[in-house]
DNA sequence: CGTCTGACTTAGT
DNA sequence: TACTAAGCCAGAC
């Protein structure tokens, strides 16, 4: 591993923060980074979001197929080696596909519950 | 310590 | 709707 390395494995707690929404996402449903990051505390990381993910542990991995970006493309496909395994791995949970690396967020986005009652982390 | 890059997002053209 | 530029944070060189 050529990534992210503390301490002795110890992650950031937004780190931490963004693995346990991951988590959250139920099957058949897909969110995007800018959720998730928002959601986490850092709504202008988007691009952290998608870099904890390819540092991220295997039972993270394992439903991260659930995120794309807000354009709804598998802009991480490749980490599965090719964006057809992320794609195949969508579709066997139902969900649909615009075009062919697009999914239809409007029928699968899924939103993560915001910290605390709407509090201005964004501004 | 400075610079580049990235599983991104938003705004402008 | 598609393309470009700028902003964002953290790690690798």
């Amino acid at each position: 591993m050529t990534t992210a390395r503390r301490k002795n494995s110890e992650r950031s707690p937004f780190a931490e923060r963004v693995y346990a929404l991951v988590r959250q996402i139920p099957p058949g449903r897909v969110t995007t980074y800018g959720r998730i990051a928002r959601a986490a505390g850092a709504a202008r990381s988007a691009r952290l979001v998608g870099w904890l993910l390819h540092d991220a542990p295997p039972d993270v991995a394992a439903v991260a197929h659930r995120v794309v970006n807000r354009n709804g493309e598998l802009t991480g496909g490749w980490a599965w080696g090719h964006p057809l395994v992320m794609r195949a791995l969508l579709e066997e949970e139902g969900v649909t596909f615009v075009d062919e690396f697009r999914v239809d967020l409007d029928r699968y986005l899924w939103e993560p519950e915001l910290p605390s009652s709407e509090a201005p982390l964004d501004r």
